[in-house]
DNA sequence: AACTACGCTTGATCAGTGTCAAGGAGAATT
DNA sequence: AATTCTCCTTGACACTGATCAAGCGTAGTT
């Protein structure tokens, strides 16, 4: 995501400070006074540069911390028992990787990025500690799990009621929202991941997504250069993924 | 469900005793000692009865408390913008609904029970209270939030790559493991929702989960009579929902 | 008892989308 | 520069499963 890229030309030296880092306005430790943010940004151990296709967290391997995603992004997969890998998240900066371990001993996913990223690591025996003090911190914990299970609800209706149009709509419209909630352009932005990678996450064959971007391309709803995608009318993407047609 | 129905005759009298109730193996205060389940089961509110149909939490009204499933049981939808009704889970006794909004100010789901049934009500500030003194409870919290987590993962994988045939065979299979989880027969059951709410769960229309009932019965894997289901052949209903056809 | 409503089953038809196949473009490697 | 590899696009075809439609059984109501 060249977006980010200042990000990832500027890996943290030393401690790292919350402070100063641009995602604070969206960050887990959201809602924290200063002196609370000061002692959390304490507990952030060993900030993790990775490359393309390296793995942060290992599906089956013992949790032991949480991190957030500070530049770059990443995907979530499961290996099912064919073997066979499902993509059930992409993780964007400020967003929390392995809550679905937090309580559990090991982890169910693995979590892979898709592009040179960094992350804030967040050991969770540190996270509990301080939340003990901290009640703020414990709101914010509930409030990122309670939100992942929303995204889950959410896209439960999409993958079991939304013909492929819709779903992909749907993504487009998510992936601008969620980059526009982050300071950068809803129009236009990089995807970092393959189609293949898009068609996993939607239940969608990789050459169905292809044929809908070039539909929508056609229909001058987007504008797409390999990754780069610009959304050109947002209102009809969204008639799409609203009022588009179901399939039940 | 008529495993269920000693509990449905017998409501709580007075205060509820955690003790004694069957569920303790499962239910969210799992891992409390007895002093702990004693303080833990002081917090619990108005014990309530609902009807077939009756709503247990209506979707965006304020967030107040966790429920956990008496008896009876329920389904969780989501009414999403078109106004269509979406099932997104279904809750069996011991489970917990209102997770989703934790840390949130609204439900963003409702939840209708299915048949006569009986909540306890946790008022979430007492909740937290409790929490703040008793860190299993608080890992009991974490615990059930990350569950729901997983199992949606698994939900999205089913949904986004699994055939209808493949989809049904893991939903019966699912049922009863939770139901054997809870004490009961995990070869016979009665399902409490109707087959439109089945559909709408599993992404498929409602002749086609008939359909697939059918099919199933001929082949012997289950036999069914109305909403009273045996299943017949666990190893073969396995096979078709791991093995069994994926799509993509 | 007749009527109505609802849930379920089954059949016929057809569209949406998966699968297979071939080829192109760009990046990385030799 | 040539080769290989990965990712993407596009076409042809088949098939799963949605939709439409009809009919049945049961429960609840008048």
């Amino acid at each position: 995501m060249t977006d980010h890229s200042a990000h990832q030309a500027s890996p943290p030296t030393g401690q790292l400070q919350c402070q100063g880092c641009s995602l604070c306005t969206h960050c887990l430790p959201l809602g924290l006074g200063p002196e609370e943010l000061k002692r959390f940004a304490a507990i952030i151990d060993r900030p993790r540069p990775l490359k393309r296709g390296e793995l942060l967290v290992r599906q089956g391997t013992p949790f032991t911390s949480l991190y957030v995603v500070r530049s770059g992004s990443f995907k979530q997969v499961v290996v099912d028992s064919g073997y066979r890998e499902h993509v059930t998240h992409f993780l964007l900066p400020s967003e929390v990787a392995g809550l679905d371990a937090v309580g559990e001993a090991i982890h169910a996913t693995s979590v892979v990025a898709l592009e040179s990223s960094f992350v804030c690591e967040l050991p969770f025996t540190s996270l509990e500690a301080l939340s003990d003090r901290l009640p703020a911190l414990r709101g914010a914990l509930y409030r990122c799990m309670s939100q992942e299970l929303h995204r889950d609800q959410r896209l439960h209706c999409l993958l079991s009621f939304a013909t492929a149009e819709r779903r992909m709509a749907s993504f487009l419209l998510d992936m601008s929202a969620r980059h526009a909630e982050r300071g950068y352009s809803p129009f236009g932005f990089q995807l970092a991941m393959s189609r293949a990678d898009i068609g996993s996450f939607l239940g969608l064959a990789l050459e169905t997504v292809s044929r809908l971007m070039s539909r929508f391309q056609r229909r001058r709803l987007i504008a797409i250069e390999g990754r780069e995608v610009s959304l050109l009318d947002l209102p009809a993407l969204e008639a799409l993924a609203e009022q588009g047609d179901t399939r039940r």
